[in-house]
DNA sequence: ATTAAAAGTAAGTACTTACTTACCAGACTC
DNA sequence: GAGTCTGGTAAGTAAGTACTTACTTTTAAT
């Protein structure tokens, strides 16, 4: 869908004579002004006067197409979790098949950066909500992240019965991963933004990442070849299946 | 200085009969809650009345040791920016010298995400300024986070001169792991607080982070065993030598 | 052209906010 | 025991805050 140009039109509108717009027009112009702000400042740290004033409108259009601040904000959150948010399968649905994990793991890092880069206002969004303890950071954790979990975890589990990758708890190489690109993704969105610290390409991320991270899970890399393929048995198999069996709950 | 016995005494003090304390201590008490409730609501979710109510004094009292909103927090901030944080170099020396890479990465984790499980309201501190684009996200920014990467990034490439680990750049390297542990503990403590998606203890975190990045960026696990038997046997070495290490605990 | 709904506003209300003023009470010195 | 320094308060103030009311203008179908 269109959401760009819609976006650009409706601004256009707004921005050129404060004119008269349909209501549903208007509604959606209030909803993204809202957004922008909260975003910036959180739910607190805007003023519903300031909304309406970016708006190009009185305060009390603003209720009247939101009985309070907080219906508001959770009509905000509600489309953001629903709409926003790409789902794994899709996306991987080619790369699982095919079995390739680093095109898998390398396709989730790009696609995830490149939406947290796109959509700088609902990171900080939810970082918000989750300050404030707001319901939607626990609809965002139900909804998107459990799945996300849920689904590669599936993926992982396969994979290590392939004997593909070492018998570590999936939960931990997915929260390993995710933790490279989010935390890498805040960096750039919320604490260094002129990138001082490291500064490369989401391509580029993606890919050192993921090699990092196969590196560390691939059973080659867990068992590195000195006697035969099948039979080695050393401290790191011992290590290995000891994890596992505590992990086997 | 006593800082721990003073904070101690004067709670009892307040909680006691909310009676008249010393000016200092009264200043240190109305510190340590206005640092609570900066940390749970943010900078502009509390209110001074708030902070006074809880401090058990009036509102006057706080403008008394504080001309203002602002300067208190700023005097939180700058506290926990100089007194709270740990530096490396002291806890990782050792380990550092002995040039064992697995226990540089395992307690550099264990000391981080211990620090953030004992001070969780820092994080949040830290979460809140960094969102709200206070000044003290760049200091803290450039007084500790810039720092590690400095120091850790000398001991990486240091690492790469000996032929340990492989040539990427030192500051992807520590993105990856500093992005798993922080991302780790932030979903702890912000996101998942009951640990539903992964229940795991400190201890086990920062073996398995460790583990995953040392097999990502080591030398033996980016150039598979086929070429000579140098690297592979130093592989093994390190990786056998580590989990004995390891083991003894 | 009439009319009725919809889009819009100016000017409130009741309450909260950060911050101030004027005053008080006990402990200490001399 | 007079003076004064210090920890403390009650009761403000001016500027916000979310939200409302009473009213006007535009649109568009009849």
């Amino acid at each position: 869908m269109s959401r760009a140009a819609d976006t650009v039109r409706a601004d256009a509108l707004a921005h050129q004579t404060g004119g008269r717009m349909a209501g549903e027009a208007r509604r959606q112009q209030i909803l993204r002004v809202a957004m922008r702000l909260f975003s910036q400042h959180g739910f607190r740290g805007t003023t519903t006067k300031e909304i309406a004033h970016e708006a190009g409108v009185s305060e009390a259009m603003v209720f009247r197409h939101f009985a309070t601040k907080e219906e508001l904000y959770n009509a905000i959150l509600d489309h953001k979790a629903c709409t926003g948010t790409f789902d794994p399968c899709n996306l991987l649905a080619d790369a699982i098949t095919r079995k390739d994990d680093r095109a898998v793991f390398a396709q989730l890092a790009r696609a995830l950066m490149q939406h947290h880069e796109q959509d700088t206002e609902f990171l900080r969004l939810l970082t918000h909500a989750a300050l404030e303890e707001h319901q939607l950071a626990e609809l965002f954790w139900d909804r998107v992240v459990r799945q996300m979990y849920d689904f590669l975890g599936g993926y992982i589990r396969e994979r290590q019965r392939d004997g593909a990758l070492r018998s570590v708890d999936p939960a931990i190489i997915i929260r390993a991963f995710l933790g490279m690109v989010i935390h890498h993704s805040l960096n750039n969105t919320l604490w260094d933004k002129q990138r001082r610290l490291l500064d490369i390409s989401n391509e580029r991320a993606a890919r050192e990442f993921t090699d990092i991270l196969l590196g560390g899970v691939t059973s080659a890399a867990a068992a590195p070849a000195r006697t035969n393929g099948k039979t080695k048995r050393s401290a790191v198999a011992a290590r290995t299946k000891k994890s596992t069996a505590k992990k086997n709950r």
